[in-house]
Formats: C-alpha cells, structure tokens, sequence
DNA sequence: CTGAAAGCGCTAACAG
DNA sequence: CTGTTAGCGCTTTCAG
C-alpha cells in the first residue's frame, strides 16, 4: 500500500489546492466531465475518464466538501451531542454509530455537552452552523425545550435518554424491563431487603429502573422502604456515601442494585472499605455492562445494554429521517426500544436463612 | 433562559434557511453591513447594527459555516483520529482537547480509526475533504508513513503515541518514566520477581515502559527474565492467558505490572479465577488510572498520565501551528513529554521473606 | 461609514 | 457525450 498523504504538501507555502479546474486543465476536459467522473451522475467516454482520474491522482486532488456542500445542500455530516465522552457507555453507542455512518460515507461532529443545557444550546447552534444533516443526541436538558422539535422535520433522533414527555424518534433500552430483571433476579434468591441507588429521576433513564425495581417489589408483595432508595446523584461519591449509610443503619439491605456503571463504582468502593464480603455479606447488581465489571472479584451480575446495536439502530432512524426529508416525505416517530439483558456472575447468590432476619450491620467507627 | 430551536422549524418543508441576504433585506442595508456585523471587522453605526442584530433574532439566522469557510479558507474545525474510542483514556483525551477546542471556537472532527491503517488513512482523507484546519492523531500506523508530513507545514500533532522514529510535533507522557516508576516502587517493597504485561512494541508506549521497566531492574543488579515479560498482546485476553501460565510455572513472580489499563482487567481477572489474593500472593501495579482501579479490592496501585492535560496541551501546539501557518510562519517541531503520577494504594506491599523465596504457584487443575 | 460586485470550489441545468 | 454558465452563502476589496 502506498501512503502517500501528499495533499499536505498543500500546507507548504505558495502550493496552493488543487480544484477541480486544475483537474479539469491537465486533463483537458471541462469541470462539469470532472464533476461528473468524481460523482458518477453523467455518462463520459472512457477515454477522458480516464485522463481525469489520472490528473487527480497527479494533482493529489480531493474534492472540497464545504463548496460540494454548498452547491448541494447536503454535507454528509452528522452531529453527535454527548453529555459525557468519558462514560464508556455513550463512547460505546458513539462507536457503534460511527460504524454505521462511514459504511454510508457520514462523518461525525462531535460535540461534549458536559451535561450542561447551555453547552448543549451552544452546540447545537454550532452544529446547525456547519450544516449538519442530521442530530443525535442524549440530551441533558429535560425540560420541554425540545418540544418544538418534535413537529418538525429536522431529522434527529434521541438515544439513551428522551426528553421528559415526548413522543420524538428515538432508540433507548427498555430500562424498566431491566430494573424489573435485576429485582426479580435478587428475589428469586430469596432477597426481601434490597436496596436500589439510583441516579437523578430526571434522567428518563433512571427513573425507568427505579420503576422496575418497584414493579418486582410490589408483585413479590414486598414494601419499598425509602431508607432503601439512594436517589438523586449520579456519581461515584454519593453512590459511595449511601452505600456506607445503608450499612450504618438499623436494618442494612442484603443486596443492592446499583442502576449505572458509575453508581457501581461507589458501591462496590465502599463495600471493600466496609470489609464486607460479597456475595457472602451482600449480593451486588449492576448496569451497564463492561470489562471490568468481569474483572472485579467476583465478578459482578450485570444489566447489560446493547450498547453499539443503539449507536446502529439509531444511525438507521436518522438515515430513514433524512431520505424523508430528501424526498420531502413525512415520516413518522417511533421509539424504538432495545431488550437488555441480564448477565448473572458471582456478585449475586441466595441469601443464608440467618442473613436474612439478622442482616450484618457494620459499627459506626469501622472503615477498614 | 429562552430554548427556542426555532431553526429547526426551518427543516419544514417550503420554509428556506435564512441567508444573510434576508437579513440584509429585513434590516434595510446591505449584507456587507451584516457581514460586518457578525464578524466585528469594520465600524457599523450602533444604529444600524442594533437593526441588523434584531433582523437576525427575528429570522433566526445563523450563518453557515461551510460558505464562510469556502471563502475565507477557515473552517474552525480539526480533525481528531482515534483508535479507539471506547478506550477510556483516548475518551478522557479527547474530551479534554474538545474543552480546549471549544473555547477557542473550534469544533471536533471525529474519527474512529479501529486500529486498522486502511481506515485512518480513509478519515485522514475525509478530514481533509472537509477542510479541517488541523489534525490531532494517535496513529495506528508506526510505520514511517507519516515522515512527508513531518517535513510539511499542515498541522498536525500526534499524541499518545509516536511514529516510529519521527521528530513529529507531539505530546506524549514520560512513558519510560512511568515503567520505572512502578518497577521501582515494587523494588522498594523487596520484590524481586516482578512480571510485567506489555503490549505490541509497534507501540512507542508499550516499548518505552518496557525500556523504564528495564533500566529499574538493571539498577536493581537483577535479570531480566523473558519468561516474566508477557510481550505482543493489547487485549484483555491476552493478559489475562499470560497470568494464568505464570502461576503455573515453576516460578511465579511476586509482582506483576500491567502496562495498560486494559491488560490489568486480564491480568486481575486472572488472579481473582486463581484464588490468588492480593496483595498477599501477589502484588500488582497497573497503568492508566480510571475509577474503577479504586473500586477494585483492593485498590490498585496505578501509573497515571495526565490524560486531560494531555489533551489540552495537545490542543496548544495545534493552535501554535494553525497561527503560524496563517502567519505563513515556519513552527519548529516540539515533543512535549508530560510527566506520570504513581498512585500508590493497597494492591502492592512487601513481600514476606517466606513468598520471597517460595513463591505461590497454582497447580494446573486449579481455576476457581 | 456604507453598498455594489467579484468570486471561494463546486454542481446542475441547459445548449451544443 | 461534452462544455458553458449560473449561482449556493459568504467575505472582502474598492468606490462612493
């Protein structure tokens, strides 16, 4: 293979660019044949095909998107608004979408909204900018701002979370289906004391969990005490601090479902810090599902979500949305929604008759 | 605050974008005044600019980039190409280079290049199609395929890892100082058998924290035996087969450094399905610190590198080049080297005196 | 201080 | 089949 990468060379001073009439020049043919050979949209005799791709290659001549998107319309680009990068969640959906856009010659703007509304505004405007044909997007306003968008044809798909009360085109896991599994899988070992932390209720996704957690409690007949709900943060410290209290209390859990990677994380910390033994002591569940939850010993039974699949499913929905639009087609919403699936580890075993009355309460001072 | 997204309504059908020239009609002058307006480069009477400022609220316009760019040559985007993004640590760069970029008016050009050469020399196409103004690249390819560029003035910095034997502008952490920083530290505890996972040498990062697992060890007065260096894997996997054997050979360390985040998930996964406490039977250091290391039990002892510093100052020298290319300046080529932390935590101790000399090993049947 | 007009590189009618 | 030409939306001289 040669890699030539001598289009930048173009950076040196004075070369300027090829354009396409340079191309057109050295292979004395006009623009419009070049035009043609490079899209295809014309029929040209071979003869001059051939002298035209040959000047590109001489010129090292790449066509310039932003004029071809111009003229066009079109910029086979698509914008990705991620509330954080560093959550291997998102960057696994992002990778599954990216995929899916280079198979059909889409690229992606990237944009990192910090879960913050205002970067999130700011983005969007810069996208829109740039001319983006299509938007992807877990947003992390949940307010009714996207309202507006929802009756309009601007294709865009949400992912993972869906703006508060909306019926806009998105693609998400069936997060209530996955709270209920990691419940009824605790239950079915016997469990009655089980806690759930959950992030903030806000996020759709949450509060879908935490519905499923309820669901499989009331079915098994089992109140839902709020000592046992750990609402209301989303990172690693307060998963940890209400870890810690739940082990303080009168009555700890005898397993705990922890509804996010990170939320895991605190748990599973302040477990090691407790000296508490799993699953001897305590039975653990997690969601979202990734190599280090195998890792930890023991390994931890997980909610997994298809994490890539909804980057594709979702790059499907924005394709089928900008078609529509192309040919000015009205096109539906639908919300599609993903199975997740129950990995069952170590992290979860019956609990032991003497456990379950007397459940292991650990003394105020100790913090191994 | 106000979400309006009203641009979206633009999408409708029949309903064109504004342009600047309907701003211009709109405010009753001329889109020179607008042009001027938007960009601040000529003295428009306040009058007028506030006409010209409702004009774009009222129609909500917002210019596009891609004919701004086609003119002025600036596109105010770069190019990003990763290997692969759902590596935390590439993430964890790049949202801090996407901070920096953002700041500055820059937007993020991503690409995901999967380890596969064809593929980053596909995006470094397309980036270039699209005008980036820069690239930042952690190349997959060491090969001596990026030596033109090196010569060239189109800006570009590789980060992380180095092609092979280039002077390239690039930001890098001390990678030779993080391998003998953790071999050192496990020096100091009295361990003497200390294994180390290090992945494809085709990498600069891997090789250099051999060549700094190396040196402590010879400053040590100790061998290097081949047996306790588990060369040419990336994956989990690989790691995770290399810790195995070494618990069945007649002598297993008493140590191991893992070289990459993703080795020490193998390598970890391994000692837990061993039965193998740590630190007790074994100590370990990993490299790359992400939360789950402390999550771990016990917490792992972790070189870590300045990932978002890294991105950051990534960003820097871009910017450094993209100035002077404008300024038609030439920018002498830099290496920045950012130094590594050891965090030092309960997943290494000393050795006792007995394990010093009998090491444990793990017979064959033996998988938990 | 303001506006008319040229043209960035490309595509798509439309004529030959 | 091929070439000429008119813009896409914007910035930027250059005259007023």
């Amino acid at each position: 293979m040669c890699l030539s990468y001598s289009w930048l060379e173009w950076g040196m001073s004075g070369k300027p660019k090829p354009t396409i009439r340079d191309v057109a020049r050295l292979a004395a043919v006009s623009t419009a044949t070049v035009s043609a050979v490079i899209n295809g949209t014309k029929n040209v005799s071979s003869k001059r095909e051939k002298r035209v791709r040959d000047a590109m290659e001489v010129l090292d001549y790449y066509a310039d998107q932003n004029a071809r998107s111009l003229r066009t319309g079109q910029s086979r680009v698509i914008g990705a608004v991620i509330p954080d990068l560093t959550n291997t969640f998102y960057a696994e959906v992002l990778a599954g979408a990216e995929e899916a856009a280079a198979a059909a010659g889409y690229s992606f703007f990237l944009c990192n909204s910090n879960e913050e509304p205002a970067q999130e505004r700011r983005h969007l405007d810069m996208l829109f900018s740039h001319r983006v044909e299509a938007v992807l997007i877990a947003c992390c306003d949940s307010s009714t701002a996207y309202d507006r968008l929802l009756r309009r044809r601007f294709p865009l798909v949400f992912f993972d979370r869906i703006p508060h009360g909306s019926h806009a085109t998105a693609v998400v896991t069936d997060n209530q289906a996955g709270g209920y599994a990691a419940t009824q899988h605790l239950l079915k070992q016997g469990h009655e004391a089980i806690a759930i932390i959950v992030g903030s209720l806000d996020r759709s996704t949450h509060a879908h969990r935490l519905d499923g957690y309820r669901m499989a409690m009331q079915e098994a007949g089992l109140p839902i005490r709020s000592e046992y709900c750990g609402l209301g943060g989303l990172s690693i410290e307060t998963a940890y601090g209400f870890t810690v209290d739940l082990f303080r209390s009168s009555k700890p859990p005898t397993a705990i479902f922890c509804s996010s990677n990170k939320l895991l994380l605190g748990c599973v910390r302040a477990l090691g810090q407790l000296g508490l033994r799993c699953p001897e002591d305590v039975s653990i569940v997690g969601y979202d599902d990734f190599p280090w939850n195998e890792s930890f010993h023991p390994p931890i039974t997980t909610v997994a979500q298809p994490n890539r699949e909804m980057g594709r499913k979702a790059m499907e929905l924005l394709f089928h949305q900008i078609n529509a639009r192309r040919e000015n087609r009205a096109v539906s919403d639908q919300a599609v929604m993903l199975p997740p699936t129950l990995r069952v580890r170590s992290s979860t075993a019956p609990v032991s008759a003497a456990r379950k009355t007397i459940s292991k309460v650990v003394e105020s001072g100790k913090l191994v």
